[in-house]
RNA sequence: GGGCCGGUAGCUCAGUCGGCAGAGCAGCUGGCUUUUAACCAGUUGGUCGCGAGUUCGAUUCUCGCCCGGCCCA
């Protein structure tokens, strides 16, 4: 496995079009003019659309046409629209606006003298009225020949059509950009799920709902920004690729680096590398980027995704539980306008306090035949995990099967956001052991809707302890877990100067976001999703 | 990993109980000076996901595979 696995994306058929393009400045007008266009009766209706649209685009560069850049828009459609939503017919005549817009034809209604486009820019669509007339007789003419999907730029003066629409009716016409190829058709869109994923573009030019998702997305990434620079944390960029891969139990891809001759690995975690910033005595700081994980993918999962950790010295996991409770809400009220949270036909009330309960509390909750005083009792669970059909390991101590029953029994259950705290120490290597109970750690996970969202923690700072944990989990490497964590001696020494008191919390930025954009799929919510390479 | 559903023209979809593969949109030709999925007339366009098998004949039936979706683990 190399580090281009995790990047591979490409098609063949991407990559050759982008060789065209890098040499079609020197070749393309002799190439035009020497090659001929292919016989109209040959090939299949996708090579004859964009066979007659390279007709059109030859001749257009015969007539001087070269992809013009020097016009410049005065309004968007949105503008304009909000702008002039009140005013009706004879103010328009009045005010005599004039505007320069640009954008997408999306709709194009020709009718002999009169042609009807609607252009498409970032904020909108906003509709231009060719006639014959209103503008110089050869642009009426050589729009003719344009295609939906077309970029063009109009100036005129606004009005409203017998229909009341605002349009823009053209003094002046330009093609910028000639499409080769055609766009979906135009009322049904682009339904077909995996050309939506494969091709985003075509995806976003024609699916509102979906531009709209990743605007919200934009704007919870945001959210947290301001958030946490709003509270004093310094936002950081530590390695994406270690020599010793470390901060979560997950298996990393593996990557080479030729120059040092060495191995090196795509982190699946930044946690180790921002306790050492701590240690530094930036005492608070975030990373917000991409983790990288070697596991399958599914509409839960990408091998690469995006997570927030913090750090915040002088803190413990109570002041983070309510940190990033108070978050939440003020998130869901910014983006949803209301702390209800409606997704996948539930909806979550984010105003009141999340539920509480420990990680026991909940496995004796929803395993009523497992006696309450055998929660640590190795033989109990394993029992237990028998009857649950849990593919048990014989390294597995109590903490490890309490957590597998929690999992298996409790987690999908947890609809309303809900705090799991008294995680297990076997399961928690960097967490810092309960001052109460040897057996717990300060360790908290949010769900919603029964996923984890969330995980944090008071960080353990007992750099002795931290190294007993790091063997621990390489026993448990060698007895076969391929997640589990490696040695960090580097880690340990920074922690041997002293880590304050801190505590720490990751947040999954991708489910955050589907959970505000009702995303079923963790597809929906990244432009570019990880699929297999197409079939065929 | 298991179950179910899907893949047919550039797009959205029909269809073939095994016998020359269809529509709408887009495209092309002509008409049309306020349209709204514009309209009217004509017209081009297919590796029926890929590969085997059965058959006189497979897009259809069988098997395998690829890709995606949903559900389960």
């Amino acid at each position: 496995m190399t580090s281009s696995t995790a990047t591979s994306t490409g098609s063949s058929k991407r990559a050759s079009s982008r060789g065209c393009r890098i040499s079609a400045g020197h070749t393309r007008m002799t190439s035009d003019k020497d090659t001929p266009q292919p016989p109209a009766e040959a090939g299949s209706t996708g090579e004859r659309l964009v066979a007659e649209r390279r007709r059109k685009l030859g001749e257009l560069r015969a007539a001087g046409f070269a992809f013009p850049n020097r016009l410049r828009r005065t309004a968007l459609a949105g503008q304009i629209h909000t702008t002039y939503e009140a005013h009706g017919v004879e103010a328009l005549e009045a005010e005599g606006v004039e505007v320069a817009v640009g954008g997408r034809v999306m709709a194009r209604r020709v009718m002999g003298k009169t042609t009807f486009l609607k252009l498409q820019d970032r904020s909108g669509q906003i509709q231009v009225l060719l006639q014959v007339g209103a503008l110089p007789e050869p642009d009426y003419r050589a729009s003719k020949g344009w295609d939906l999907g077309d970029i063009v730029w109009a100036q005129g003066r606004l009005f409203r059509t017998r229909t009341g629409e605002l349009t823009v009716r053209a003094a002046q016409v330009t093609l910028l950009v000639k499409s080769l190829r055609p766009l979906p058709e135009k009322f049904h869109g682009l339904t077909d799920q995996e050309t939506r994923y494969r091709q985003r573009y075509l995806d976003l030019i024609m699916n509102e709902e979906s531009r709209e998702v990743f605007r919200r997305r934009s704007r919870v990434v945001q959210f947290l920004r301001s958030y946490l620079d709003a509270m004093d944390f310094l936002e950081v960029e530590t390695p994406m690729m270690q020599a010793v891969p470390g901060g979560a139990m997950a298996r990393p891809f593996v990557t080479h680096h030729n120059a040092l001759d060495r191995q090196l690995y795509l982190r699946v975690a930044p946690e180790l590398y921002l306790k050492r910033l701590v240690v530094g005595g930036f005492e608070r700081v975030y990373e917000l980027n991409r983790n990288f994980r070697n596991e399958g993918i599914s509409t839960q999962h990408n091998p690469e995704f995006t997570m927030l950790e913090l750090y915040m010295a002088y803190a413990d996991h109570q002041v983070l539980m309510d940190m990033l409770e108070q978050m939440l809400r003020s998130l869901a009220e910014l983006l949803l306008g209301t702390a209800t949270v409606s997704y996948q036909g539930g909806g979550y009330d984010f105003a009141a306090p999340f539920r509480r309960a420990s990680i026991e509390e909940l496995v004796a909750e929803h395993n009523p035949r497992l006696d309450r005083r055998q929660l640590r009792d190795v033989a109990a669970l394993r029992e237990h995990c028998a009857t649950l059909g849990i593919a048990v390991q014989h390294a597995w101590g109590a903490g490890k099967l309490l957590t597998e029953i929690f999992e298996k029994t409790a987690e999908h259950r947890l609809l309303a956001p809900t705090y799991v705290t008294g995680f297990p120490a076997e399961v928690s290597p960097l967490a810092r052991r309960s001052d109460a109970d040897a057996f717990l750690t300060d360790r908290f996970e949010l769900y919603i809707h029964g996923r984890e969202i969330a995980n944090g923690f008071s960080e353990l700072n007992d750099a002795e302890d931290q190294a007993e944990r790091f063997q621990a989990q390489l026993r448990q490497k060698s007895a076969g877990d391929e997640e589990a964590m490696s040695y960090d001696e580097d880690y340990i020494a920074a922690l041997e100067h002293g880590l304050p008191p801190t505590a720490g919390l990751g947040v999954g930025v991708d489910r955050l976001v589907m959970l505000f954009t009702d995303s079923a799929s963790i597809r929906d919510v990244l432009l570019f999703p990880h699929l297999r390479d197409a079939g065929g």
